[in-house]
RNA sequence: GGUCGAUUCGUCUAACGGUUAGGACAGAAGAUUCUCAAUCUUCAAAUACGAGUUCGAUUCUCGUAUCGACUACCA
């Protein structure tokens, strides 16, 4: 590019509800520009549409983004020099430039009501064509290009409602240029005069706050959905209209999350309907309706971030494990792919439990305590640690390792009844009596030594070692499956698996 | 309907004119193990279609198809 200047990107959602991945994965690429290139990266709440707004939501995207561990270096809750963040407490400042652009003849006021315009679509469209406000359409509606000045004056004066719209050239090729994407031509005779300002709630629409606001806080790079290119050339029309174009930012268009069934993008309303979340954190909507989020799910936050700076993006190497340092050392726009991407939840499972297995055995102990608690096991950090270390490596989730440590910490209250009828013969069970005898002459249990032990006298006595280890693991847990019987035995010690084994002997039968 | 964008294994993707089209998840088989996982090995699996351009197209161009976005006084 011609011009050096300070990386400054945004993330600007508007607060209509929960933000869903795909809104996170945009302010993750984002954040990762920005840190990529020294950067800052700002949170901007967009809140122009009164209708819309969602209470709770805003805290939501902060809290959201927080445990995704991304931080705003300017935003709504930090501050900075271009405060406020929030869009609906600049007012005053958008209303100055929306009539800057009518003086400068590049908007212009109109007045017809909302229901006039719908009902002219709906005329429209009965002919079967399609109602557009423009150069054809503008002068026989009610505006101030088509009705005389001293008129639009006592409009105006009188307190009649209008907004104010641009002034789309009327058949002109807009060049664009996208990091992703590559260069754009498209024509203004295929585009409309947007409203740009509504004189109804004081407040600019989503165009003209989003280029005002990226020129006042000096926005370098505007990263955003796809959904945003075909408003690409209104906005670059904007900014010649104000005279920026030599500041404009650049554009990256990133591609859409797709739902993982059927068709469209991802959106909020698919709340949890595909049997896995959308949202990063659970969402207790205002009607009451709640959605499942990542975090109450056990995803941790370095494997959600993970799996999602993957799904449009590579690093060109094999390499697919990433904390955050690494991605932001690894990503770069010109790898972004152009297609949309279907959101794989197996994969995402399988990124949580290479994180989880890369967890310290203490940090997991730390995160299932209170799990445990509610289940009545009342242990230690130390005690979950050792068990944890037992049955990490098969588990995805922290709750996994919860159910997979319940029955090495408690004592069976039941035995499963197909292993029974496997393992539960009564040659087995007299065998296993003399394994008892040959444990009880021990004074400890240990993982290695105890079992070489053990081994040599099952071969001395030429017995099944598959068969025994079942009827003895089917006696201290009550299951059939699971991690090394001896460490389990090492775990509980020596009183403990006698005790289990005789409760066995008694109760199964 | 119009405008714009996209199109490689089931899914996420690599190969920026020359490869036996690579990897990962999921799937299958095997190894290992006291069992179940984990792990390791192996297998199966794709360039939407049709024309060009070229000595040579996954890659460039055009057309078709499909998918997607947008088409609000929503963002």
């Amino acid at each position: 590019m011609a011009f050096e200047r300070r990386v400054r990107v945004r993330f600007a959602p508007s607060p209509t509800g929960a933000l869903h991945i795909g809104g996170v994965r945009t302010a993750l690429y984002n954040y990762l520009f920005a840190k990529a290139h020294g950067g800052d990266f700002l949170l901007r709440i967009e809140d122009t549409d009164s209708q819309r707004f969602v209470p709770g939501a805003e805290a939501y995207i902060s809290e959201a983004l927080a445990w995704c561990g991304i931080v705003p270096d300017e935003g709504v809750e930090q501050g900075g020099p271009h405060a406020p963040y929030r869009q609906s407490e600049r007012r005053e400042i958008y209303v100055k430039y929306a009539l800057q652009l009518v003086e400068s003849g590049n908007a212009y006021y109109a007045f017809d009501s909302a229901e006039s315009l719908s009902a002219l679509r709906a005329e429209c469209e009965g002919r079967g064509e399609t109602f557009c406000y423009d150069a054809r359409t503008r002068v026989k509606l009610e505006n101030s290009l088509s009705l005389p000045a001293e008129e639009v004056q006592k409009r105006i004066e009188r307190g009649d409602q209008w907004v104010i719209r641009f002034k789309m050239p009327e058949c002109e090729d807009v060049h664009m240029d996208d990091i992703i994407r590559g260069h754009i031509v498209i024509n203004t005779s295929t585009l409309d005069d947007k409203v740009l300002y509504k004189s109804a709630d004081a407040l600019p629409t989503y165009h003209l706050a989003n280029i005002v606001d990226d020129h006042l806080m000096e926005i370098s790079h505007v990263i955003r959905g796809e959904e945003w290119l075909p408003s690409l050339p209104l906005h670059y029309l904007l900014y010649r209209a104000f005279g920026w174009s030599d500041s404009q930012p650049l554009f990256a268009h990133l591609p859409l999350l797709l739902k993982p069934q059927g068709q469209g993008k991802l959106s909020k309303r698919d709340g949890d309907k595909f049997g896995f979340p959308v949202f990063p954190l659970e969402w207790h909507a205002p009607d009451g309706e709640v959605s499942m989020g990542y975090r109450e799910q056990g995803y941790l936050p370095e494997a959600f971030i993970n799996m999602l700076s993957l799904l449009g993006w590579n690093p060109g190497t094999e390499q697919e494990i990433f904390d955050m340092q690494g991605l932001i050392n690894a990503f770069s726009l010109e790898r972004v792919s152009k297609n949309g991407a279907r959101f794989n939840h197996e994969k995402a499972k399988w990124f949580n439990a290479q994180w989880l297995h890369s967890k310290s055995d203490a940090f997991l102990a730390e995160t299932i305590l209170p799990l445990l608690a509610a289940k009545g096991i009342d242990t230690t950090v130390e005690r979950a640690a050792a068990a944890i270390e037992i049955v990490k490596e098969r588990a995805t989730f922290p709750a996994d390792l919860v159910d997979l440590t319940y029955n090495i910490f408690v004592a069976p209250a039941s035995y499963d009844e197909k292993s029974v009828a496997k393992s539960w013969k009564a040659e087995d069970v007299e065998n296993l009596k003399r394994l008892r005898e040959l444990l009880a002459g021990e004074t400890e249990i240990d993982a290695e030594a105890t079992e070489a032990k053990v081994r040599e006298w099952i071969i001395a006595e030429g017995l099944s070692i598959g068969k025994l280890m079942n009827t003895f693991r089917l006696a201290v847990l009550g299951v059939g499956q699971g991690p090394s019987i001896f460490a389990i035995c090492a775990f509980i010690g020596l009183e403990e698996t006698l005790s289990r084994i005789d409760a066995a002997i008694r109760t199964i039968k």
